[in-house]
RNA sequence: GCCGAAAUAGCUCAGCGGUAGAGCAACUGAUUCGUAAUCAGUAGGUCCGCGGUUCAAAUCCGCGUUUCGGCACCA
């Protein structure tokens, strides 16, 4: 007998081994329909997998948490067969789900256009329609290897011969569809339904690697009901009107233009947000102990040389040849020249930690097709420091820099913050032991912080571990602000030393760290964040002081003198307009609050005070208005 | 850098071989109005750049630039 254990602890005994499908059918008609796939001790499998010993089963229907993968999945694939039925030449590779949907990637001569995607999915519609069976069959691999080479289909030959001897090789054939996958699948392909939408066709490397050649990948978005897409298709919309670039534009914050590419223009609006952020940052550090220094935008090759830039990173370093033929570059980077800063003069074990901070200009020739708006720049402002300690204090001081992340990360509206902690490469520099210490130290810090971190292996630098601080923007993307690198290396090459206590020369260690990681970036991350609805601290203008009619005039100057006094950012409307214009029009600029003003207001002396998206209007008496205003731009932490 | 797409007024876009268009914005005038668009008028263009095809090019073709969507990259 074989003794089947359900979700809610009731057994099933079968006398002969049964097939998911089979359980569920036993259990009831309903079940039997709504039947995607069956789990097997935790393990997801196809329906028609065959148990055979005893097991805990669970049927896994639509309300299962990784059904829209196994959804996905089978898009990818009914897609897959609508591109071979109607392109047969073509070659297909791989096509997994991924978040809101799928891809596959194809190999094919001539490329998709966005016809070709409307007719592939027409066909694709008309495979859910045919409700194709989904069968899994096994292959022996070599078997399997001439199988694919035989159909043409070099990739997937390619991918098998990559698959560990020894294994059996799980085939899925639908129609007169067969692909190599590990499975598992819906029964049929009757089961996608129709909430799928083809979405964009874009280059892949096959195998993600830039040395192969390029693959067409079509993406798609696919979910289990048509309000599900639609409520994602909104989302989209939605995201794109909070695209910092388009609201960069709308808001007058800053502009980019052909002649000075990866830059940006600052204007006045956009240059008072980066000034508040700079200027609370800045207190925030000098509240932590950290001290503050210019260096150089020109330095000398040389220096480069000695640092290891010029070999590691001199295809990204913009150079100048000087009429005197020498080569300077544009600082990519601060960390040299903060170690000539702590080079001058003998350091005492006194002076460590010595926290030496810059906002600091870097240029850095990043490839054409990596720009992005301001996120992705190739002039860029880093809210950079490093931290000169002994080894012995890389956890405190780690401590300390993750509890600052923490409380600025809050104060700009991020609570969730995903860290990653990156470990020992393949090609390093330092004695394994010397990792040893420094993973250690890291690990702990971060504990001690209270950050939970996910392992990235194999990625920190070649010079030590580090800790990276991702935050994720309104499309979904994800960005790397904060970073904090454990370094024994620079302050060898560079020969930094300090006297330790007992009179020995020693070498600092370097905590190269930032939160913001870079100005452009960061601001622009915020301006998709808040949908450029600032918090009243951040807005650029903050008040507008609007007038009902012309006999207001007077008085709605009196308004902005004292909003000005107390240094609220404020401006004043005195146009012959109707206040519906005056009010829509500040509402679209997204200035937090308006102060309206006519002949009553001027009379008592009062503002109505209406908040942006708010219908409601609030009476006060003009220094009540001010008062509330100037505690309500507080700048947090001050 | 690679694949694909795009570039027309300040913005959003139409026009796709035969005189360069609309809405909003701008400017001028009228309107003095109580919480998301008052009315009327005026002006605004190297149709991304350079070549080519053609009697004729915003439109078709080639090269280049930039942007967008991905991929790779983000030391």
């Amino acid at each position: 007998m074989i003794a089947i254990t359900l979700p809610d602890g009731s057994q099933r005994q079968y006398d002969r081994p049964v097939s998911g499908a089979e359980i569920a059918r036993d259990i009831g008609p309903g079940l039997a329909k709504s039947a995607l796939a069956v789990r097997v001790d935790g393990v997801m499998k196809d329906l028609a997998t065959v148990i055979a010993a005893d097991a805990q089963v669970a049927i896994v229907t639509r309300k299962d948490p990784d059904a829209l993968a196994l959804l996905r999945h089978d898009a990818a694939h009914v897609m897959a067969e609508a591109v071979k039925e109607l392109y047969p030449e073509t070659q297909v590779t791989i096509g997994p789900a991924i978040e809101n949907g799928f891809y596959y990637d194809f190999s094919r001569p001539v490329p998709f256009t966005p016809d070709d995607l409307a007719l592939i999915e027409a066909r694709m519609q008309a495979i859910v329609a045919r409700d194709e069976p989904i069968l899994r069959e096994e292959m022996e691999r070599g078997a399997a290897v001439r199988f694919f080479e035989d159909m043409g289909e070099a990739y997937k030959a390619e991918i098998i011969a990559s698959i560990p001897d020894g294994q059996a090789i799980g085939l899925y054939r639908q129609g007169a569809f067969i692909d190599l996958c590990r499975g598992p699948h819906l029964p049929s392909t009757g089961k996608l339904g129709k909430a799928f939408k083809l979405m964009k066709v874009a280059g892949a490397y096959w195998r993600g690697d830039s040395r192969n050649e390029m693959l067409q990948r079509i993406y798609g978005t696919a979910w289990f009901d048509e309000q599900e897409l639609k409520a994602h298709l909104t989302m989209l919309e939605e995201a794109e009107k909070r695209d910092h670039r388009r609201l960069g534009r709308e808001m007058e914050l800053f502009h980019q233009q052909d002649e000075a590419v990866g830059s940006v223009f600052w204007h006045p609006k956009g240059w008072t947000l980066w000034r508040t952020v700079e200027a609370y940052i800045r207190r925030r550090l000098e509240a932590t102990g950290y001290v503050e220094v210019k260096t150089p935008q020109l330095v000398d090759r040389s220096l480069w040389e000695a640092s290891g830039h010029w070999e590691k990173f001199g295809a990204n370093m913009f150079t100048v040849l000087t009429q005197d033929e020498r080569m300077l570059a544009v600082k990519p980077m601060n960390c040299p020249c903060h170690v000539q800063i702590f080079r001058v003069g003998i350091k005492s074990y006194r002076d460590l930690p010595l926290r030496m901070a810059e906002f600091g200009s870097c240029h850095r020739y990043e490839p054409s097709g990596a720009m992005h708006g301001i996120m992705r720049v190739r002039a860029f402002t880093q809210d950079d420091a490093h931290i000169f300690c002994t080894e012995d204090q890389i956890t405190s001081e780690t401590v300390a820099f993750c509890e600052l992340l923490k409380a600025i990360y809050g104060d700009f509206g991020f609570e969730d913050v995903r860290v990653k902690f990156s470990d020992r490469p393949a090609i390093r520099a330092g004695a394994d032991e010397t990792w040893d210490r420094a993973e250690a130290a890291l690990l702990e810090a971060s504990a001690a912080a209270g950050l939970e971190t996910t392992l990235n292996p194999g990625e920190g630098a070649f010079y030590g571990p580090k800790l990276e601080f991702v935050l994720r923007d309104a499309i979904g993307r994800d960005w790397q602000c904060g970073t904090l690198q454990v370094d024994f290396v620079l302050p060898e090459r560079l020969d930094a030393s300090y006297i330790a206590e007992d009179g020995q020369k020693r070498r600092p260690v370097m905590l190269h760290r930032a939160v913001l990681g870079s100005f452009e970036r960061f601001l622009g991350i915020l301006i998709e964040h808040h949908a450029g609805r600032f918090p009243m601290w951040l807005a650029p203008v903050q008040v507008v002081v609007a007038t009902i009619t012309n006999d207001a005039d007077d008085y709605a100057r009196t308004v902005l003198a004292s909003l000005k006094a107390v240094g609220l950012r404020a401006e004043i409307d005195l146009r012959n307009e109707k206040i519906n214009f005056k009010v829509r029009e500040h509402s679209l600029a997204k200035v937090p609050v308006m102060l309206v003003v006519g002949r009553r207001e001027g009379e008592t002396g009062s503002v109505a005070l209406r908040r942006l998206g708010g219908a409601a209007q609030e009476i006060l008496a003009l220094g009540d208005a001010v008062a509330k205003l100037v505690s309500e731009a507080a700048v947090p932490g001050a």
